[in-house]
DNA sequence: TATACATATGAACATATACTCAGGTGTTTA
DNA sequence: TAAACACCTGAGTATATGTTCATATGTATA
């Protein structure tokens, strides 16, 4: 008696395209020190400048990036602009992340 | 009475790259279709191939990636080379991505 | 209103990435 | 052992990506 085989199914491109999308905004070093600070607290561009070590021109980028995929949120407050994560989702998905380069 | 400032934590960049590089192996249309369906059940190059509709070639690639990374693990059966992925954690992650692609 | 400050933007450039092509390795079968 | 099959690999190429630099926009303050 043989095994039914399982039916075979192909993640649609459009589908696969946007879970791409997602997994690459999380695919770069300083993108992930920038998301896993914000994880924790609201932040502003020259603060995550520092602890990143990259230009605030660059934070700004990858900010602009992170907001159009609505992962962050900005919040101007005078002349700054702090950013938060408002979807715990997101922040659970990103922490599974983490936690699997830090506990294997 | 002013609130306490919460500790701002800095990702070191070693842990960062790593995560950076896991994120990066779902970055991918193709590789995202590969590892849906690996998800499910053990496949072959030339099946994987035809359900994403790239080359063998530029699936083998793609496998070799994810090999090194060891995220699928591969089992020889006479001329076949079955994919399949081992670590449940790795599922649990990658599905999630594709739930909130889908169920918002 | 003029200046400083904080952030955003566009262009340019260097590097990384995914694919194809040609050829190579490992396995089965005629 | 020769041919066929399944997969792998390295080189080459086109495109994508991250950063810096120069400049622009928005906001507060002298």
């Amino acid at each position: 008696m043989s095994e039914k085989p399982l039916p075979v199914t192909v993640l649609d491109e459009h589908t696969a395209a946007h879970v791409a999308e997602l997994f690459r905004a999380f695919s770069d070093t300083s993108r992930v020190r920038i998301l896993f600070a914000l994880t924790t607290q609201e932040l502003n561009v020259n603060v995550l400048a520092e602890m990143v070590g990259i230009s605030e021109s660059a934070v700004s980028h990858h900010l602009r990036g992170l907001r159009q995929m609505k992962l962050v949120v900005a919040r101007r407050e005078g002349k700054e602009v702090f950013y938060h994560i408002e979807d715990n989702h997101i922040i659970s998905l990103f922490g599974e992340g983490v936690k699997h380069v830090r506990y294997g």
